[in-house]
DNA sequence: CGGTCCCTTGACCATATTCAAACTCAGTGG
DNA sequence: CCACTGAGTTTGAATATGGTCAAGGGACCG
């Protein structure tokens, strides 16, 4: 996840990708998020092999990259920015299954359809890696499937919890949950929070409504439970007594 | 999933696993869900070495056999009967984030506690694989681990589809979408579709009250688009209407 | 400045929950 | 055989939580 607290977003352009493509054959060995992503399984002396597959993106803030229900041709993995991953009904109501941060992976499935939108919250670059030449790589390297399997069960366990909060938990329960989520996805964890994200996209994240996510920020601001600072920044001021909100106990 | 119509389930016993074990060698080889579950990914000259590995368990209904936070030792596969897999809040909320039959795999995570419970709906038999043994069978063979990321990558893509129906469908759209559901995870599809689980865990697994459930299938019937049968089954006999109300559309 | 987005706040309302009571059905024992 | 039991389910009435509709404010950008 990112720790900018700055971030730019985009007026209305909602149309498909923006891509600035490129390669080059040493690149992944200077990216700054290999430790952190799957290509971490690869390699120095193999990592020219992914490079020759990757293709550096830009996708910038607003626009949609991954269109739910098309062919599925590409892998992802995030360079720097946010993005969320999105499920919609027919009549437009949002569901946002997730953020997406600096080393993830996205595109997993075995269908070959995309079961899930994915639109840039800032400014995103991500490695693209066609399906074909990726499932080439995964033979040759075994530690790289291990990594996805990692990955993929990582994602499972988040996708519990938030079942959890979707079904269970109250608006405040939300809200405050979704609050520490974002302090342990930071790098180096504050009590000062980027929200990089709209309000609208935490409420299609939290299943509650623009006003309700306003709502309980406010209430949470008036409980002395955080301050709201300039920049979509919000700062913790009573992490115990939030912790014990998200859990259910009050 | 399973077809079976009737189901037995138990007063209240809630205590941890009852485990008639078990072991043979050539076991798996008459393994009747194995071409659908995992096991599926090992030759019938290597199935020895998982046959060795996998402890045949029995459990009742109602037992537990994981439970949330517990040290996380085994993985599991199903070879008969329905299990339910959960989450609780401290004041005891619970979210049931899927059923499970026949065919179907457990215990997937990185961490060393397990992060849901689970328990037996109905007569349960699974095969239990110590997760250090399963790590040196996915060490000797690759395919092994690719079938498991297949496995991982189709319930990420039901949790994304149960966190759309949790965080964004009306009480009516979410049964319609769950008895659809249940007609799609069965052997023959026919419009009889058995609930081996109760009420209880039907909200449960819903995000709603056993009152709601129980409103929304009494309409459902007054609308003629379900009837309610005995011994937990229910026949939809109106498919068309039931499918639109499952996607939004009403 | 004027316009557009985004956020906040208020008043009212709807959907699902809570609380309560009655019914079904399987199992048990007189 | 039938009354008794208890879990599970159904139904009703009242309530609450979050949603809907509406208005206003603030930041950013041309």
């Amino acid at each position: 996840m990112s720790d900018q607290t700055t971030c730019e977003r985009e007026s209305r352009p909602r149309r498909l990708i923006l891509a600035g493509a490129h390669r080059q054959p040493g690149y992944c060995l200077t990216c700054g998020v290999r430790p952190r992503s799957v290509c971490s399984a690869i390699s120095d002396d193999d990592i020219v092999r992914l490079a020759e597959t990757a293709v550096e993106t830009l996708v910038l803030p607003g626009r949609a990259f991954v269109e739910e229900g098309a062919p599925a041709t590409d892998f992802f993995s995030i360079t720097s920015g946010n993005v969320k991953l999105f499920k919609a009904l027919p009549d437009g109501r949002r569901q946002i299954t997730g953020f997406a941060g600096a080393g993830h992976f996205l595109g997993l499935a075995v269908t070959d359809q995309y079961a899930f939108g994915a639109e840039a919250v800032d400014t995103v670059r991500l490695c693209r890696f066609s399906r074909a030449r990726m499932r080439h790589l995964m033979d040759d390297f075994p530690r790289l499937e291990r990594r996805l399997l990692e990955e993929a069960s990582n994602e499972l366990v988040a996708a519990q919890n938030q079942m959890l909060l979707l079904g269970r938990k109250t608006a405040r329960e939300r809200v405050a949950s979704f609050l520490l989520d974002r302090v342990r996805d930071m790098l180096n964890p504050s009590g000062d929070v980027p929200l990089p994200m709209t309000r609208s996209d935490i409420a299609d994240y939290l299943g509650l409504t623009i006003e309700t996510v306003s709502r309980t920020l406010s209430w949470m601001r008036t409980e002395r439970l955080i301050t709201i600072g300039k920049g979509h920044t919000v700062r913790i001021t009573a992490m115990e007594r939030l912790e014990s909100l998200a859990s259910g106990n009050s």
